[in-house]
RNA sequence: UGCCUGAUGGUGUAAUGGUAGCACAGCAGUUUUUGGUACUGUUAGUCUUGGUUCGAAUCCAGGUCGGGUAACCA
């Protein structure tokens, strides 16, 4: 059973890093959100990861905000993303900005400068852009390129004295306009902004870009492996370049591939349409690829964490089924869910040897999976509500539940036998009458009736209303991003259908939010945020597999 | 068009020159007081063309296809 796990590449090269000494043994990661909105699924992935690595091989982890723009970053979000974090099960060794090392920052400027190796430029951004070159053809020198240091240092130190409006100057590394990496062309490394900033207030009007505080950052916290994600490749060689420039601790970087999950969008610029245009009802509507969506949906933690373990690490393009997400929280909550039952399509089922007045009480297991999870009363009268799929006026072979002379049993209670049904003028059943067999009593059946079905059910005196919210995929198809059109065109206009009048056991007007149910044969759910002591809803977080809604399909 | 990356069943991921495996999904079955769960079986894969080698998913060369990259964003 103790089956070794492969090691994924990232792990391979911190065992020989570890094997090899070159950090003392030591390794230390950091997840760098950015606070400027709320963290999604992929983030959950970069946490695992960066977390994950620092604990299975006893070394640290850091959380730090990469907040170097004041134009888009925000409070609210960097205590979103804490709260995010923790709720995902990690806790960071020291929560750092790359805002508390602007001075440190501003003094490694000041140092390339004296080296030569960076000036300040008064092109405009547009003229920036036309001697930047191409892929294909190379860039030419800025005109303001040879500056001396000194006025390269007067310059430097007037923009951070706030003697220049924004975009009138830049601080450039000066590396190789003819270089391969466009990233290379003497990239701007500090520019004026008259910006407030969420922590340093406006204490400053010049602020780095990411990577001339990304690298170094990594550097000052002595970051042993810092991961992100592919698009960051090109980057590496300006990382390097900082570091060996300024003789500073040498942090590496190391890239894989994000995450993609079909049916799902993880831009912030499209998640923020979905919210500000009213797709959804905020970032953590059930429906949102968003922690805070996910967890209100009722996903757990421990589920997200053995999801992304279980798609694993590697470099290659890749959109994940996400079947096996669903299959993650099912397997989770399958062992830890309460069971409970609910009807959310009722229609009423008359028991006929019963008399009016006359309740039974019987005993439920909350999880027969579990040993001690305990067991409920529930009741049972001759009024109750079944569900309207549960019964067929003229069912197929093999319906399994109630129809005209089909017996079925009644969960947790008795074998009935459907002796009769009452319709209206529209042809929908208004009423089903059954008799029960008293001695096919759950626990204590002595009648030696067989029946291959089992159905769930309520009692109309005792079962409470409450909404229920059946979520489906945000998106009709699997990647709205890469087809025709906007990708809202692909949002599914039934994924949020919420039913108002739905039945439920008692029991459940007692939920927490943090626990979780299994509504027999209909799914799992969880309670939402916005219930009230007089109107509950519950939010399902997934159905159960259903092989007659696949049989049906088929045919 | 340059540079950087990557390519193993439908999906994700292993095999680090020596039997192509695991998980999800699919299909079939067994069990079942949830058409759930559990269990069993099963379909299906090394981008291509050469080369090296006793032996190649793995090494080499060419090609094909995918992704990234030209913000005073991160």
């Amino acid at each position: 059973m103790s089956e070794e796990r492969a090691l994924n590449f990232l792990e391979e090269i911190i065992e020989k890093d570890l094997s090899d000494n070159t950090h003392d043994g030591t390794v230390h990661t950091r997840f760098p959100p950015e606070p400027n909105g709320y963290l999604h699924i992929g983030h959950a992935k970069s946490i695992c990861v960066n977390f994950g690595l620092a604990q299975k091989y006893k070394g640290k982890c850091n959380l730090r905000f990469d907040d170097t723009n004041p134009s888009t970053e925000e409070t609210e979000f960097v205590d979103s993303i804490k709260a995010d974090i923790r709720w995902l099960g990690f806790e960071w060794d020291n929560e750092l900005y790359a805002s508390d090392y602007f001075e440190q920052l501003f003094q490694y400027a000041q140092q390339l400068i004296q080296k030569g190796l960076a000036y300040v430029d008064d092109s405009t951004a547009e003229e920036m852009a036309a001697l930047k070159g191409t892929p294909t053809t190379v860039g030419s020198d800025s005109p303001f390129r040879n500056r001396s240091i000194e006025e390269n240092a007067l310059l430097f130190s007037e923009m951070r004295a706030g003697k220049y409006p924004d975009g009138a100057k830049v601080l450039r590394a000066k590396i190789d306009m003819k270089h391969d990496n466009m990233l290379m062309r003497d990239p701007v490394i500090y520019r004026i902004k008259h910006a407030h900033h969420h922590r340093t207030g406006n204490h400053w009007c010049i602020y780095p870009m990411y990577d001339f505080a990304h690298g170094q950052s990594d550097s000052i916290e002595r970051i042993t492996h810092s991961i992100c994600t592919m698009e960051f490749i090109p980057h590496r060689e300006l990382y390097d370049w900082f570091i060996e420039k300024l003789e500073i601790f040498p942090s590496h970087q190391y890239e894989f591939a994000r995450g993609n999950v079909n049916y799902m969008v993880t831009s912030k610029r499209r998640l923020l349409q979905l919210v500000k245009e009213n797709y959804v009802e905020g970032w953590d509507d059930p429906r949102m690829p968003t922690i805070s969506g996910l967890r209100r949906r009722g996903y757990t933690a421990a589920s997200l964490r053995n999801f992304w373990d279980n798609v694993g690490v590697a470099k290659r393009d890749n959109n994940i089924d996400i079947n096996l997400l669903e299959f993650c929280i099912r397997e989770e909550l399958n062992k830890t869910a309460l069971r409970r039952m609910a009807v959310i399509n009722p229609v009423k089922l008359i028991i006929t040897n019963l008399p009016d007045g006359e309740s039974i009480s019987l005993q439920a297991e909350n999880n027969h999976e579990v040993e001690n999870a305990g067991e409920r009363t529930i009741s049972f009268s001759n009024t109750l509500w079944i569900e309207r799929d549960d019964f067929m006026e003229n069912p197929p072979n093999k319906y399994f539940r109630l129809g005209p002379g089909l017996k079925v049993r009644l969960k947790h209670a008795y074998i009935i036998e459907c002796t009769d049904f009452k319709k209206d003028e529209q042809g929908t059943i208004t009423e089903i009458y059954a008799r029960y067999f008293p001695e096919s009593k759950s626990g204590s059946d002595t009648s030696g009736i067989k029946v291959k079905g089992v159905i769930h059910w309520l009692d109309c005196h005792s079962a409470k209303k409450a909404e229920v919210r059946l979520y489906d995929k945000l998106f009709t198809v699997e990647d709205p991003t890469s087809e025709e059109g906007d990708f809202k065109d692909f949002i599914n206009k039934d994924s949020l259908s919420i039913v108002r009048d739905a039945w439920v056991e008692p029991a459940l007007l007692e939920a927490t939010d943090e626990d979780k149910f299994q509504f027999l044969r209909l799914g799992y759910f969880c309670k939402d945020k916005n219930s009230t002591d007089t109107h509950i809803i519950f939010n399902r977080t997934v159905g159960l597999k259903d092989s007659w809604a696949k049989e049906v399909k088929k045919a």
